[in-house]
DNA sequence: TATAAATTTAAACAAACGTTTAGTTTAAAC
DNA sequence: GTTTAAACTAAACGTTTGTTTAAATTTATA
């Protein structure tokens, strides 16, 4: 059973490039009409509200996110090897929704709506699970160091990638990564390569 | 020769928390005047107009960070103890203008209005400079590893911390941070300490 | 004290906003 | 082929937006 019509579905990825780019405050929904092709009237026709067409996008990502959880753990693969996969595989997977997950972020960090982040939190929550089960396994097989502030890895991984993105323009200059193609590379190939040598040196006894 | 009256810094330091909390566009001018108890005409008369209010907020903001730079490098110390005091410096500064970069951080990666970020640039590439300096330093003395990403480790510093921030609600949840006391006591004590020890697990040969 | 300048005010402005309405077109059901 | 519901449109709605105006008040100057 598909929730979300085609033309539903063309709304919810404009206003998601909009929002992502100017804010929700700074997206009109004319402005995501006019993108889409649609009379302004089919906004409130199909979602009810321009704040209900935020929550319709959170639902719509959330439905994507969820069928691609919990693949790490359970390999037979060293922790090294999980970790290193584990930090690839959520680096990317974010990146294939960066403009979503930068929408997100700015809504937990506003004051302005009262949105429901539990579907989001729950995913986010089983993510930290699924790491810290690499890590306790590591601790126990003795190559992990145990004096480990484990909370804050995920803010380090994700943080570095967020604060690159966010800070796009700065980056492209200082490494010169002119072209769109080279800016994917960069993350691809140089730092998801740097977070994972970041967290392994930070959880290796030596290196 | 002080730029700015003590009514407009009062209009100027309101405008700063509304913006940060809400966002640009999420805050409007009889918002801000009416929490800082003025007429709505006097951001037009003081300012000009609402996006020259947030051009004289970055004026404001980056007048006082330039007097607190460099600092660090050429002290009578270790280059770890120069490392670790770069980033509790460095973040503590930040800490200290949470509201303003948070905007800062909004405006650089939106797509809604063209500022001008220069003079900013201009600090954040000296406080680069200055981490090189060090880390050179340490490579030199062969207590730093050379095959790093540097250009990376800004982004793992601050993007810890930014994270961290972000989701406040969500760590003080998780980390049981029930008043703003213990959030900031975690930020000074765990967070930061959790950085320098990530950096310091990057760079050092063996830990 | 008189005059000029700067500050502050309430009111009004046009433009843009999200949303609703009333009517039309399209597609499906019988 | 008629009926009914869904999809879609252009226009209008009332509000809120940033900004301006013109008058009043305060402060500084001579």
């Amino acid at each position: 059973m598909e929730i979300f019509s085609e033309k539903q579905i063309k709304i919810l990825e404009i206003a998601e490039k909009l929002f992502s780019q100017k804010g929700f405050d700074g997206t009109s929904i004319r402005e995501i009409s006019a993108t889409a092709n649609v009379n302004v009237a089919m906004v409130s026709y199909y979602f009810g509200s321009k704040e209900k067409l935020l929550e319709s996008l959170i639902v719509y990502r959330t439905s994507d996110l969820k069928n691609k959880l919990e693949t790490i753990p359970d390999e037979n693969s060293t922790v090294v090897e999980k970790i290193e996969k584990f930090i690839s595989l959520y680096i990317q997977r974010i990146h294939d929704n960066i403009a979503f997950h930068h929408i997100l972020l700015f809504e937990i960090s506003s004051k302005k709506r009262a949105m429901d982040f539990e579907s989001f939190t729950k995913i986010k929550k089983a993510n930290i699970e699924s790491l810290e089960k690499i890590i306790f396994q590591g601790q126990s097989e003795g190559i992990f160091k145990k004096d480990i502030n484990i909370a804050m890895i995920i803010p380090t991984i994700l943080g570095t990638y967020f604060y690159f993105q966010m800070n796009k323009p700065f980056f492209a200059e200082t490494l010169n990564l002119v072209s769109e193609d080279e800016h994917i590379n960069y993350v691809q190939f140089q730092l998801i390569n740097h977070i994972q040598q970041t967290i392994k040196s930070l959880l290796l006894y030596a290196n």
